[in-house]
DNA sequence: ATAGGGGAAATGTACCGACATTATAACATT
DNA sequence: AATGTTATAATGTCGGTACATTTCCCCTAT
């Protein structure tokens, strides 16, 4: 089990949130599992209940978890919404919404940056990226294609992997790159030939297109992404407040 | 200057909220301008700074302020974020992306309700619904076509206004709705001749499509909207956690 | 069997105090 | 003039206490 650090210069909510969150994600605590209750938090890792009741909130809001009043707090259940808040891998919003995930890969190789993808990712033009296209299958059926552009000099050797069936995320990582947050436009647009034969639709197709820029813990742009959903396959959902 | 009621039963966090937040969006505290100081808010409205904090975090978490260590806080400047995360009028909207809004009503007529709507709004099949089709411009050019179907029961009479030029939101106010909350789909879809024509894009057109239910305060769901946007003029833009 | 009461457990609201960290401006020193 | 120092004010972190409200379960009286 984890530990606060008192000695760490980060705050002890920083590491109580990280704390809770690994058990979250890991899927150590399930969703539907209730929780510890505050008072238990507080004497397992020595903390005031202001500093447990802050990192709950903090995981609320994250959508992590949900809390009842006179009952406990509960791990959420995943919902269509986090596609929208979280960075989340293909394969986990497939599951979400009750597909098998697959993949293809179409194309890897370097490019030299172009002058759009360049801006965005901070880098001089023409410096070298590395691209992988990749076809996204849910239940066997296209479901999207994906064009990532990675900084190579962030992750040089990137290419060498399999990433048929190994998350990229997951090599990434090994490079010590982890993403702190992301930036992503969306729209739509009529499909191409070419991606209309990749996603096997019916050429002047409508497509969601999403573009998105990922950075880094270092807080450093690392990834340009580019993905093509059907647009008869896939929609996103989310929640307005008043 | 408002005030907290201590015999309210709403909570003292919950007014402060609301104050605070009438502020912001009435206008009368503009983008970057200093919050009066966690001291001042304490003695000003006789809550504790622990609720002053609670309440200004709940402001930060919302996106209309943000806060600086050393310095204050302050009234945040609208992004185009605010469109995937609260209800916001097409004005706002368009004011945000440096566009001059209007509008044209297409139509506006009373129908009975269509099973699949009928089951968003949780009424009977059948039952009437007001119908109100707008055009919405953006520097005088179209930017997207509005289709609202709203629970006639909710509103009788809405249809006299003239929204053309007065918004909707307030004819609905007039009936005691106000939004609490709304759940949207976002999606892409090929242009329809006749939206085609409307909208002043060549047929086979993409367009993004939003369907959208919005809830009133007694958390009824009182308007279906369908929004065709323009894709070659519209993308929504909004930024992910790691 | 059923209804009701009571207590235990859980989160919610609200207050207070103390000190840390950061930003700014005024002031002092070089 | 440039630099360093200091004081002040602002938010950030962490601790504590008290009581309210809600849920749930067990026990009891009917």
């Amino acid at each position: 089990m984890g530990q606060i650090n008192r000695a760490s210069p980060l705050p002890l909510y920083h590491q109580l949130y990280e704390l809770l969150r690994g058990e979250i994600l890991s899927g150590r605590w399930q969703p539907g599992d209730m929780l510890p209750p505050e008072s238990e938090l507080t004497e397992t890792y020595e903390v005031s209940r202001t500093t447990v009741r802050q990192v709950l909130d903090m995981l609320v809001h994250e959508g992590l978890i949900y809390r009842q009043r006179g009952r406990g707090s509960f791990v959420a259940h995943p919902t269509m919404e986090q596609t929208l808040v979280r960075i989340i891998s293909f394969t986990d919003d497939m599951r979400q919404r009750g597909f098998e995930s697959g993949t293809e890969v179409i194309s890897s190789d370097l490019v030299p940056a172009p002058s759009d993808i360049a801006q965005r990712l901070e880098v001089e033009p023409g410096e070298e990226l590395a691209r992988i296209k990749r076809l996204r299958l849910a239940d066997g059926e296209p479901m999207s294609v994906e064009e990532s552009f990675l900084v190579h000099r962030y992750c040089p050797g990137i290419l060498e992997g399999d990433y048929a069936h190994q998350p990229l995320r997951v090599a990434l990582e090994d490079h010590g790159i982890r993403w702190s947050h992301a930036r992503q436009s969306i729209r739509a647009i009529v499909a191409p030939g070419e991606l209309a034969r990749s996603l096997a639709v019916e050429p002047e197709s409508a497509l969601l297109f999403i573009e998105r820029v990922s950075y880094s813990q270092a807080n450093l742009p690392v990834e340009f992404l580019r993905i093509y959903y059907r647009a008869d396959r896939y929609s996103l959902y989310n929640e307005l407040q008043g």
